[in-house]
DNA sequence: ATCATAAATGAACAGAGTGTTCGTTATGTG
DNA sequence: CACATAACGAACACTCTGTTCATTTATGAT
């Protein structure tokens, strides 16, 4: 990738998620971004078809490296079994998401609504398989929905109290499930 | 109130919600909502300063009627004590929400994140009662939070899943929650 | 039924943002 | 160096916003 490229992308990013912290999503224009990243407007365009792709890039660039590992790796059996495997799991994608810098400002406001259902996405795919070991009596689209919405917002609530380890936050968030 | 106030009030909301069926909230635009209502600019004006207001009120409207009753009623203990009354209020509040006629529309698209911060904001008031009285090794913090997100993202599911009775959904919601 | 009150109307307005175009300038790459 | 390509910036038509105001219409109280 071109070295402006790369250069112009970093500030428009940076223009971005700075501007998050300030306002609301909604009330972010084009006009704003490209002022503060100090860019042309059309080479926003040249860049992003609208505001809200801008929005879907950077959250890709975030899971994608949050996720890259969980989705392909080999789910492996340890000793202790399946939870086990939960639980470290958990704590991996907690240490990635600890580690983002923009996760913190895109979540505290508005357009963490718009992260957020990115975000279960991802999830989904993740429980999915974790839900399919477990006997219930309420209904799996249920639980699935509610593992899915509990984990995000378990970030979510995080990010407002930073002084938990991923650890703990993992112990918090399965304190709470279904799964024993 | 004036007749023909309440007639283009029904007509604002009428339009506003019918239109959230079919495009995000953010996609909507004040000029969308006067075409449909078939009102004047400045009559959507005279009666909300702004969209955001407008389904502001439209969510205090519904939530009003839900929750009316449950913010001021007497906290009586019943024989089975705590739990069965949590039950009872939960059964309570599906009921009322089950009866909007516009909250399915609502929360099943984007303006639904908007609409559960509110939410949110009355189930806190419910909940954080139940809270004190529980005693646990996680955060009181988390947990409120957990309870919240909870129950709301509950009432999400259900709105696409109708085939469900509040005393299930109730039930549902309630075996996934820490209280005992 | 009358009449003062209050609401709805519609046209017009400035202001702001959008998304596109295109010729020019500057910056990396091979 | 020379070529390719990214950024620039000015201009464009377009849409939406939120406000104003003079006019018409409906309402509720007497």
């Amino acid at each position: 990738m071109d070295r402006r490229q790369k250069k112009t992308r970093q500030a428009i990013y940076e223009a971005f998620t700075g501007l998050l912290e300030e306002k609301t999503y909604s009330n972010i224009t084009v006009k704003d971004i490209i002022d503060r990243a100090d860019i042309g407007r059309s080479t926003f365009y040249s860049h992003f078809e609208t505001k809200d792709e801008l929005l879907k890039a950077l959250c890709s660039d975030i899971f994608d490296h949050v996720f890259a590992e969980n989705l392909t790796r080999e789910t492996t059996h340890d000793f202790s079994g399946r939870e086990k495997n939960l639980e470290d799991e958990i704590t991996h994608i907690l240490y990635h998401l600890k580690d983002s810098s923009y996760l913190k400002r895109i979540l505290s406001c508005e357009s963490g609504e718009m992260f957020m259902r990115f975000f279960k996405g991802y999830l989904e795919k993740i429980f999915e398989g974790e839900l399919e070991k477990t006997k219930t009596h309420v209904p799996k689209s249920y639980l699935l929905h509610h593992m899915v919405c509990d984990f995000a917002e378990t970030v979510r609530w995080w990010m407002n109290h930073e002084s938990y380890s991923p650890e703990q936050v993992a112990c918090f968030f399965l304190s709470t499930t279904p799964f024993q």
